[in-house]
RNA sequence: GCGCCCGUAGCUCAGUGGAUAGAGCAUCCGCCUUCUAAGCGGACGGUCGCUGGUUCGAUUCCAGCCGGGCGCGCCA
């Protein structure tokens, strides 16, 4: 309804009743809505507010101003106004209103690459730059169905605010530093002695194929000996400090350096780095995201990122680990002494804190008791980084709700560091995933514990539910070459359109049943609304080419029967023979997607997007059953390229939407 | 105890201060010779947690209570 709304407000400011009142096309646009039930009228004008700015009872204002409507040419998309109470309600020239939407949609949606479907798109943020945090899962731990989460969320946010026009970087902030690789390493070389001796040897390979989980393992039996055993978590301290002064003392810092001992430590965590990416690399590339180290120093892409850096960047995500800011930019030192220089910082119980929200609440930690600098200089260090870097308008952090307290810490303190854009930071909050225990109880996940789901599982266990629908329901296209391919597409966006598809401060109970329920408000539900639009359209190419079906005129068959697939020029199509009432219930969801997509990019909320796609999805479904009798492609030749050109206009704005959310869309399922 | 998030149908959730609060799942009843039934229609299902307040009007905004979740100084 939205690319209508300007028109039609345009058009009722012009008539006398609205324009005595004052009312002009901005005011009413503000106040357009649509009436509870279709039969009070297609669109309607509450008076509450304007009667409020004009002293009239919103009653009195809505007969004054319908009084002595008069219809404009029979083009106008208004064609009455009645008031009823407090509202105006309006009956749309409905043909005029389908022919509006349609043209839109088709001049904007060309072509058959849906990156290149524009509608719904907008320049709203030409010439801006979104950093966003996105994914940022630890090393040595392995991907778990709560990353999940924060990659999704993240990366439609980052598709949705790139078709408003935003330049958006998309971070993924490695936890690859901290005190617990110092009980990593620790463990590593108390159970597994050789790795600690290959180390030492030069062997930049210490850890052989060590596989994450068995780095977790590794992680978890020190992190539990280690609180019973004082002097093993003394030697995690120590190893994670000799680790540190290493790096320090490679990128020329004041420390000395820390010999063959941080030479070992700085082997095992790098292959233990080198092993983990490896892993989550097969995950993203599930997923669909892409993802380059940063500084990006490989010749081909570093041309790319020069020549074209939006294509660079809409393309790739980047890996900048938490280590960066340590081992490469100093970045971290530097912030410490400035916060001491300039009094912003001051010690407390050994440690070097700054209390952004007074003594009594707890501080933010730079450096603590023990030397080691703690993840909140690397994220104050990564912020400014990125301000500087990417010349950013805006920070987002698109991670769980309980570090909601840690993000207001760190933007308080960015300010008082003096970096007035603090207030250009946003932490994008998101719902824990939550697992239903023995009691019955929902807890937090937890990998250490053992009740996490493993992010790889549970595509698996969808892709594989996948193929044995398919088996069943589409026998011949399982058995065909395209069938890995599509059950892929089909699994991993039935996982991804269940975790987007509801306000992303929800927390999720997670369940199989739900998660692999496949009817009703799921992906396969989208997919396929997106798959039958595209039957028809090569129905109706095939009905064009059929010499047997006289009732197709001449020229369908040369116009419409040859071509690319699925490219039709369907400007011939008359809207007006779009009478059903399912065809005015989609038309108007097709014209309120772009506000949607609009909306959810403000609000950083792609459960937006999701459910506009899911009014959309239901509606074309309705329709599809509602003409069963007469076809969408059936006898009447002008009748089904006029419903033709809906279904082209359906299956661009679906398959666009499931785009954005980072689905992939399949032809056939 | 303090702070933040949440509370809407049996379950999972939409709902932008406005007309009679909507979906999906589950249960029950119908609908496949046709462009894919991973579908469609119908029935059943609500003191919008409670109590006040603001407002012409509150599920929506505010306060207090109740219930659930998360966080609260050296894990990230």
């Amino acid at each position: 309804m939205e690319i209508l709304k300007s028109a039609i407000a345009t058009e009722l400011a012009a008539q006398s009743g609205f324009a005595a009142a004052g009312l002009d096309a901005q005011k009413i646009a503000e106040n357009l809505s649509r009436p509870p039930k279709p039969e009070m009228g297609d669109l309607a004008f509450g008076c509450f507010k304007p009667a409020k700015d004009l002293n009239l009872k919103p009653n009195e204002l809505a007969s004054r101003a319908a009084t002595g409507f008069a219809p404009g040419s029979h083009h106008a998309l208004v064609q009455s106004a009645q008031a009823a109470g407090p509202y105006i309600n309006l009956r749309l020239n409905r043909a005029a209103a389908a022919s509006h939407v349609l043209a839109a949609i088709e001049t904007t949606t060309v072509g058959q690459d849906p990156e290149q479907w524009r509608f719904g798109n907008s320049d709203e943020g030409d010439g801006k730059t979104l950093v966003i945090d996105l994914s940022s899962p630890n090393i040595a731990k392995p991907l778990a169905v709560h990353h999940l989460r924060s990659t999704m969320i993240g990366y439609a946010i980052k598709r949705i605010r790139e078709a408003q026009g935003w330049r958006v970087v998309g971070v993924n902030h490695l936890g690859d530093w901290g005190t617990g690789f110092g009980k990593l390493i620790a463990g590593l070389k108390k159970y597994f002695p050789e790795i600690g001796k290959r180390a030492e040897a030069g062997d930049a390979k210490p850890l052989g194929d060590m596989s994450v989980a068995e780095l977790n393992a590794t992680y978890a039996r020190f992190s539990a000996e280690s609180k019973e055993n004082e002097d093993l978590a003394e030697a995690g301290r120590t190893e994670f400090a000799v680790l540190e002064q290493h790096i320090e003392a490679l990128i020329g810092g004041t420390r000395a350096a820390a010999g063959a001992h941080g030479e070992a430590n700085f082997r095992i965590w790098q292959h233990t780095r080198e092993l983990s990416l490896a892993e989550f690399e097969r995950m993203y590339a599930h997923l669909g995201l892409s993802f380059h180290q940063w500084p990006v120093v490989d010749q081909q892409h570093a041309r790319v990122l020069n020549a074209q850096p939006d294509n660079f960047y809409r393309d790739h995500c980047l890996y900048v680990g938490e280590s960066y800011y340590v081992a490469a930019e100093d970045l971290c030192r530097r912030i410490i002494a400035d916060a001491v220089a300039n009094k912003v910082a001051e010690e407390s119980e050994g440690a070097l804190v700054i209390f952004t929200h007074g003594k009594d609440k707890p501080p933010l930690m730079l450096v603590k008791d023990d030397g080691a600098t703690s993840y909140h200089v690397r994220d104050l260090a990564a912020a400014i980084y990125r301000h500087r870097h990417w010349h950013a308008n805006e920070l987002a952090y698109v991670v769980g709700g309980e570090q909601k307290w840690h993000f207001e810490q760190l933007f308080k303190a960015l300010g008082l560091l003096g970096h007035e854009w603090s207030s250009q930071c946003m932490h994008i909050e998101f719902g824990l995933m939550m697992f239903q225990q023995a009691d019955g109880k929902w807890a937090k996940t937890s990998t250490r514990r053992g009740t996490a789901i493993m992010l790889e599982d549970l595509l698996d266990e969808a892709v594989k539910s996948v193929r044995e629908i398919m088996a069943a329901k589409n026998p011949e296209l399982a058995a065909s070459a395209d069938a890995e391919r599509i059950a892929n597409a089909v699994g991993v966006g039935a996982v991804v359109f269940n975790d987007l598809k509801n306000g992303r401060r929800n927390n999720v109970k997670f369940d199989w049943d739900a998660v692999l329920d496949f009817e009703g408000e799921s992906g396969p539900y989208m997919q396929y609304q997106f798959v039958r639009m595209g039957s028809v359209l090569n129905k109706f190419k095939q009905a064009c080419g059929n010499l047997d079906n006289h009732d197709y005129p001449p020229y369908f068959k040369t116009r419409y029967s040859s071509g690319p697939d699925l490219d039709l020029d369907l400007s011939a199509g008359d809207a007006a023979l779009l009478a059903l009432p399912e065809e005015w219930a989609i038309l108007q969801l097709l014209a309120d997607f772009p506000a949607a997509v609009a909306r959810a990019s403000r609000e950083y909320e792609p459960s937006i997007v999701a459910r506009a796609l899911i009014d959309l999805a239901g509606a074309t479904s309705t329709w599809w059953s509602a003409t069963k009798d007469t076809r969408i492609v059936g006898e009447n030749a002008n009748l089904s390229l006029a419903r033709v050109r809906l279904v082209n206009a359906i299956r661009k704005v679906l398959g666009r939407g499931l785009t954005l959310l980072g689905m992939s869309l399949v032809e056939r399922m």
